[in-house]
Order: structure tokens, then sequence, then C-alpha cells
DNA sequence: GACTCTAACGAGACTACGTGTCAATAGCAA
DNA sequence: TTGCTATTGACACGTAGTCTCGTTAGAGTC
């Protein structure tokens, strides 16, 4: 539920020294405007007056700043979330697609765990839950 | 490590009402021959005789079996493994590419937690882990 | 072994999603 | 206002996977 606002994202792009053009600022108002998270696909048709390339590129460009994030779906494909800067994961409705983000401390020991019985020394994670929120939960009982 | 032998699988197929065909047995060997991982692409290129739309389909049919499952590798790029039908998860050596699995009975409490905290009820999840393995560790200083 | 039914196949066109190139445009600092 | 150059759009290209459809070949039956 707490967004990142277009403007935060816009002054931190001119305070990194990036330009704030006119597609940017239109993306920015799109992806504010598609919800919990959206795919890219979503984004070119919503802003078509903004060329294809510079969508993926302004995604990519976003990711890196982390005010965007990777969502994997249940089915696999890939979607953007706009989302705080810490480290975290998502839960996501496969009814109605509400996404919520959490951290979790335990996951931690489950990383500590794993290396120790694999030998591995782990540097990155994936973890994506799917499941069905309260809202839905509630309204097809 | 422990791989299950193309034999097997077409135990299980023909067990299961399928027809054990020339392309489906070419692919097994293939794919036990590409190692830990393989990407659709590589099978494809790796058994030149057979068309491409069947090792889709083979694929996909092997995964509904439960004797492939889907690895997203740390680039988002979607790999393939021969695995045990349990559920379990993946380390990555993002260096030599080698794959464990691991299951892990301390993440549904992880579960747990996040599910009272958001109001999820969650019913899937996907967990993939990153980084080096003991051998690229000890061989690169 | 021959027959038959139909699951499975291969070829190749097609779609979806993303990238690379390059000349034109427009932020923004001076 | 000017000039530098980051950024853009158009479009060709690449890659990953799907669909269609006429043909082939498992495998059960006689």
């Amino acid at each position: 539920m707490s967004q990142v606002s277009p403007d935060a994202i816009e002054r931190l792009l001119s305070r990194r020294g990036y330009r704030l053009t006119a597609p940017r600022r239109n993306l920015l108002e799109v992806m504010a405007g598609l919800g919990d998270h959206f795919v890219a696909e979503g984004i070119v048709s919503a802003a078509p007056e903004v060329g294809r390339a510079t969508v993926f590129r302004t995604l990519r460009l976003l990711q890196d700043l982390g005010v965007v994030c990777q969502v994997v779906l249940d089915d696999g494909t890939l979607a953007y979330r706009l989302a705080p800067e810490e480290h975290h994961h998502h839960v996501l409705c496969v009814e109605c697609g509400a996404a919520e983000d959490f951290s979790s401390p335990a996951l931690e020991s489950v990383l500590r765990e794993v290396e120790e019985s694999t030998g591995f020394t782990v540097e990155a994670h994936r973890l994506e839950l799917y499941g069905r929120c309260s809202v839905c939960r509630a309204s097809d009982h």
C-alpha cells in the first residue's frame, strides 16, 4: 500500500544526475496508476506516446535506482512493482493480483541452515509467495 | 547429484499411458547429459533432430509429471532440472552453474509468520538461492 | 505380422517480449 | 541563448516459446 510517489522518484532522479524528461514523468504517472504491480507490456500500451525502447530503458534505470523491483508471478511471467529500497519479498494474491511486501529476519536462519548443509555460500536469493488475500477470502467464502 | 534415470522416467511415462516415442527417449538422454540444469534452447540445439515444438511439449509434460522442475536463474532466465518429486528448492552456483536441491522445514514457519502479518493465506511459493559452491570458493583464491 | 486408432510428431509461420542502432530532440548548465 | 550530450522514437532485429496442420509411428487387437 505504501507506494513511492512519482514526485519523490523525480527528485531522486535529478539528485542522481539523471534528466527529468517528459517521457520519464509520463511513465512514472502511468506506473503509479497501474496499481500494485504491472508488466512491461502494460506500460507500453498505457503510454502509447512513449517509445517501446524507452519504456524498457526506464524500467531498467528505475530498477538500478532501487525504486522498482522485479516480481515473478506464479505462472513465471515477470512483473514490476514500485517498492521500498530495502530488501524485501512479495506475497501475491492469485485471485485479484494484490501484492504486499514483507521482510523476514527468520529467512536468514533458513539461509544459514542451507549453507551448512550444502557447503555453498549464499549471496543472493529470490522468494515469492502466492496465495489469497483477506479480501478475496472474505468475498467468495 | 541424485538424478532420476532416463529409464525410470520412461517407465513412468508408459505407466501413465503416455507413448514411449523415439523423440522422448532422445530428449531424456540429452537432458541427462546436459548436467545439473539446462535451458530449453540448450536442448533444442543439443537434439537438432527433434522438432522445436516437441522439445517444449515434452518439457511441459515432464513438468506435469513432476520429474522436471523449473529453476529461475539469477538473471531471471528460466531453466529446468531433472529432480525428485518432493517439494524442494535450489541453490545455484553463479560461477560454475552447479545446482543442489534442498528442502527446509524452517521455511514453513516463515510462511506462517507472513500469513499472520499480512492476512494472506499462502498456497504456493518460489525460493531460489544464488551463491558459490565449495569447489569454486576453494579453487579461485 | 498386419491392421487400426489416435497420440505424438516436424515444419514452419507466428506471437510476445525485449534489445540494438542511429539520427533527431530536448534537458540543463554556462 | 547557446552548446553539449543524455535521452528519445522509430524500426529492424533477436530470442523464447506457441499454434496449426498434415504426416508418422506407438501399441493394443486380431
